[in-house]
DNA sequence: GCCAACGTTGGC
DNA sequence: GCCAACGTTGGC
């Protein structure tokens, strides 16, 4: 069973619609050690929310981790790494944070918890609420 | 090794 | 624009 997590960007920095545009891209610049470990925790296939905050905060689509950890050329002391995402689809109806934060089983979500991690670790029951209230059918 | 000062993130 | 949370830095 693959892991789920939630990936957080500004869409000032990057949005969704770009990853859109570029059907792939080297999730760089991650400079915290815990969003790092994380980000070595993927696997390929593994699947994440990405979510526009700041700007909209909101949930707005899935992606899938295309390539798991490697380092991060941007990072000249060499002690982060990268991965690699594309765009599996987006949420029909974006999931706000407000919406989130109105949710009773999702008070313990990392997202409310630790509102300054920018990767983290979502579970199988968060995952299933979310996509349905962004108007998912069915979970990927 | 402690802790105050400072910087950054991100919600409001 | 403000502020809370929290990570990092640097003096001691």
């Amino acid at each position: 069973m693959a892991n789920h997590w939630l990936m957080k960007s500004e869409p000032d920095a990057y949005s969704w619609q770009q990853l859109l545009k570029d059907k792939r891209t080297h999730w760089n610049g991650v400079r915290n050690h815990q969003a790092a470990l994380n980000l070595k925790a993927m696997k390929v296939g593994d699947l994440a929310f990405f979510y526009h905050s700041n700007e909209g905060k909101e949930v707005v689509g899935i992606c899938r981790i295309a390539r798991e950890a490697y380092p991060d050329p941007t990072d000249t002391a060499g002690r982060f790494v990268m991965v690699d995402v594309e765009p599996v689809q987006p949420l029909p109806t974006p999931v706000t944070l407000a919406q989130m934060k109105a949710e009773p089983k999702l008070a313990d979500i990392g997202l409310i918890r630790q509102s300054r991690l920018s990767v983290m670790p979502v579970s199988a029951p968060h995952w299933a609420l979310i996509c349905k209230l962004g108007g998912l059918k069915k979970a990927p």
